[in-house]
DNA sequence: CGGCATCCTCTTTGATACTG
DNA sequence: CAGTATCAAAGAGGATGCCG
């Protein structure tokens, strides 16, 4: 069978910005570039289960579009794994801005709380980099362990700056569990520290630890 | 009638990105807002204009969506006018980073030439705010005027910034016309001033002006 | 005219089932 | 695991009509 991969609707202007919307601005490809960005190399199964609701078929019309664009690579792993991985090409990673800046605007849209909406505990990285420093970058460096979600996520100050990604941490000096809105809050800075354990936010271990790299609440 | 007002179709995901997808990722949406970001106050038919393809009615949902968002104000003019006229709130003026950041990752995605696509001067106020500098900020400000597609522009030098917007200018230091293509090309450095005019770009007057906020061209 | 609403057709999406 | 096949529902595109 031939279809000539999707054919590409285009706005047909000759501007720079809806040519870009040409290419990533269908549904669902700005979320698997974030999940490829959040996740690096990603297969088929990993991607399905970081885009909960989308249609199988559709995400492997993407996937072919976006390949065909520039923007995603496809790789047959070597036999030992013996499966496909995609991964952001260089053009791919260069959205890292667009989906940075969109995550940005996003956040004054967040509910409050709504148990109902999915939730994957990489998706804190983008508020935690936009939101979180190290305000006392000469001292010893910490670390923060996120239980939230299915898997746990860290948060450690690395020569000043606050880096976050999946996984655990032995001995963290802190750990923080409870409701995503409320630890969204907590990064934010919409919540403080007793607002969002008043939302259900679980917090053990140094407190002068967290607060050395939270923002200063503006709300309760 | 009631219909709800489109019931908004959402990602349900707990991820700024996603939310922020949810009010602007649908087709046509970021380009209102850029037609709104770079003409100011609209008319109905003024968006239709700058946006080519777009049905009628999809551009009335869409502004309902939007005004419902808070990211588009309606207001009724007052008697004289007896319009209606659209307008961005702050919240939506506050999407200009990303769709700065849309245009800047598209600008490599543009075609060299292409006579079918649609196209509007002030859509060119991107890529020179993008580009162009003032090399000597200290010297008297130059304007140029821009005679590409319906309406003339003007770039000029402001307190060492290169501004432009819609509309002409009395002897001005520079006179450019000619394909977009061309125009786009040495705006961006992808093409030096002669390749621009091998690809018909039509220069009037002071060179030097010309060169003072021109980037280093990085091929032909 | 300016600002839509209706009607119709075509394409895209979503949900589910099935396959090498 | 990495998709393809199928089908119903929703959305997009185009033409036209309506009303102040």
């Amino acid at each position: 069978m031939v279809w000539y991969a999707g054919a590409m609707r285009s706005y047909g202007q000759f501007c720079s910005v809806a040519r870009a919307l040409d290419v990533i601005g269908d549904r669902w490809n700005l979320l698997i570039v974030r999940e490829l960005m959040l996740r690096g190399q990603c297969r088929y199964t990993d991607l399905r289960a970081g885009l909960p609701g989308i249609a199988t078929n559709l995400l492997a019309d993407r996937l072919r579009e976006l390949e065909q664009a520039g923007v995603v690579e496809r790789r047959d792993a070597p036999p030992p794994i013996a499966t496909t991985v995609f991964e952001l090409t260089e053009r791919g990673r260069k959205l890292e801005p667009v989906i940075r800046e969109l995550g940005r605007w996003g956040i004054e849209l967040m509910p409050d709380t709504d148990p109902r909406l999915a939730f994957r505990s990489y998706w804190l990285e983008f508020p935690v980099g936009l939101y979180l420093t190290d305000r006392r970058p000469d001292a010893p460096p910490i670390t923060i362990e996120v239980r939230v979600g299915e898997d746990p996520m860290v948060i450690e100050t690395v020569d000043g700056e606050v880096r976050s990604h999946p996984g655990s941490v032995a001995d963290p000096d802190v750990v923080l569990g409870g409701p995503a809105p409320a630890l969204l809050g907590l990064v934010t800075g919409k919540l403080s520290l007793a607002g969002a354990r008043n939302r259900g936010l679980r917090v053990e271990g140094d407190l002068e630890a967290l607060g050395r790299v939270l923002p200063d609440p503006v709300a309760s």
